[in-house]
RNA sequence: GGCAGGUUGCCCGAGCGGCCAAUGGGAGCGGACUGUAAAUCCGUCGGCUUUGCCUUCGAAGGUUCGAAUCCUUCACCUGCCA
């Protein structure tokens, strides 16, 4: 039987509590029993990124102290969409939202456990919400709702003095209320948990309960991630950090976390890792003292794409960055390994009939065929500036041609733009 | 409603008949330095079958040997007066 007791300051050691409802009041719930604990996620894409993945393991936290995860994949409020300060939302067809469901739900599958004494339980607000009627929804419900107040959230004033917001969007507080009372009445859910941003909607379903079902039950948010140079957490230049393997490979997911900018470590081995406090505290210290060998970005990159792909693709993501970056030559490299790091980067193949009296297509086409450069012309400015590497060599002609000798085991070629970018072109063996 | 000004490449912003794919700054990208970091310095920054060609300066049409630059109409934005 797992502890039951202490969530509230693992949380509070962590840094991830930004608002609470009665914290003492939490503390004493969570102490004295298993409690049942909700964060929904809405299906706005056919995958969760890393800001998801701050709220999904903060869940896991509770889970692991004993408590009851209940796993919301918003099936309904999906449909409506959470009023965003920048504008109204396009609205997704039904059968994509229905879609992206589902693999939402599978990939909560692999962070919470399903099974034992405290079980998660995946749930779809679309049950509950469906079969309501607008007549009933407006009696029930709207009649709980003061409009002034909904006036007050930050996102609906935001788009009250801009472009405006659509009946549709302003409900939304509505359904995310509902979904807490129905919850409550279901699953005797007691706390939802969420981001800061959610803050507004979370208590709005406090009051409901209190209203409806005359309960006193939980909010708590998790603060906004932050990064010491100003840019958004979660994102890179190529785009937002997802968990699905084939919108992020596991190979560009370790390496977001290997590049943690050192000030950023810190915030992350808290929010993220699993590891205690004392061995957070040893990483830290081993970075302040050697911050070259980067070991606390390591082991976050390690125990993180581990927990989001499994072992065996955080062994592949690792070999795969030590075979690119690594000193050694390519070639040493066993043919599975360099295959392994190739395939998980960008590349491209090449027909066996592109290969003219030995010779592959020139290097500008290859550099922009295997996406490390936007079209043949950007790929000559690149080669041109020195940026350009083919198995981990300098190359000066964009319009030399790679022989069949240069590949590596007969088969590939490692294209490099720069230190981090690499690529693969493979020759088709047909 | 009247008067005046604006709409330029990812963003900001020059250009005001040929020397303009278009000054400058920012972002991005590459190099040096490094730790696959930060800061700094340097370079680069529409596309292509690349000593040339093609497409870009709100949209459409026109004047001209030649237009981002002049004219007409349309759309949107801003300031001043009512």
């Amino acid at each position: 039987m797992p502890p039951v007791s202490g969530i509230i300051d693992e949380l509070t050691w962590r840094g991830l509590i930004a608002q609470s409802t009665d914290l003492d009041a939490l503390r004493a719930a969570t102490e004295s029993g298993p409690v049942t604990v909700y964060c929904g996620f809405d299906p706005t894409a056919p995958s969760l990124h890393l800001g998801n993945l701050v709220q999904i393991l903060t869940v896991r936290r509770f889970q692991q102290h004993g408590h009851r995860p209940l796993a919301l994949v918003g099936g309904a409020t999906g449909l409506i969409g959470d009023p965003k300060e920048t504008g109204e939302r396009t609205l997704n067809p039904r059968d994509v939202v229905e879609g992206w469901v589902a693999r939402i739900r599978e990939q909560l599958d692999r962070f919470y456990d399903f099974e034992g004494p405290n079980a998660a339980v995946a749930v779809n607000n679309l049950e509950w919400t469906e079969g309501v009627s607008v007549l009933e929804f407006l009696r029930d419900i709207g009649k709980h709702f003061s409009v002034n107040r909904m006036l007050d959230r930050e996102a609906v004033a935001a788009r009250l003095a801009g472009g405006g917001i659509s009946y549709t969007e302003f409900s939304y507080q509505l359904l995310q209320s509902f979904d807490y009372v129905e919850l409550f009445r279901r699953y005797g859910c007691t706390l939802q948990t969420g981001g800061s941003d959610q803050w507004g909607n979370i208590t709005a379903g406090v009051d409901l309960i209190r209203r409806m079902e005359g309960a006193s039950v939980h909010a708590l948010t998790t603060p906004l991630m932050t990064k010491a140079d100003g840019t958004k957490f979660g994102k890179t230049e190529s785009g937002t950090i997802w968990l699905d393997p084939d919108l992020t490979t596991p190979y560009a997911f370790f390496q977001f976390w290997l590049n943690s900018d050192d000030r950023d470590v810190a915030q992350y081995l808290r929010t993220f890792s699993f590891r205690s406090q004392e061995e957070i505290e040893t990483l830290l210290a081993e970075l302040a003292e050697r911050p070259q060998r980067r070991e606390a970005q390591r082991a976050l990159a390690s125990e993180l794409t581990a927990l989001v792909h499994g072992e065996a693709e955080r062994d592949g993501a690792e070999a795969a960055g030590r075979a690119l970056f690594g000193q050694g030559e390519l070639g040493d490299l066993p043919a599975r390994t360099l295959a392994a790091a190739l395939t998980e980067a960008p590349h491209t193949e090449l027909a066996a009939d592109e290969v003219v009296g030995g010779l592959l297509p020139p290097f500008d086409e290859l550099f922009a065929r295997a996406g490390l450069a936007a079209s043949k012309s950007a790929a000559r400015r690149t080669i041109d500036e020195g940026g350009a590497y083919v198995n981990n060599v300098r190359i000066e002609d964009p319009a030399a041609r790679p022989a069949l000798g240069d590949l590596h085991h007969g088969e590939w070629l490692v294209l490099r733009r720069g230190k981090k970018a690499f690529a693969g072109v493979r020759l088709g063996t047909s």
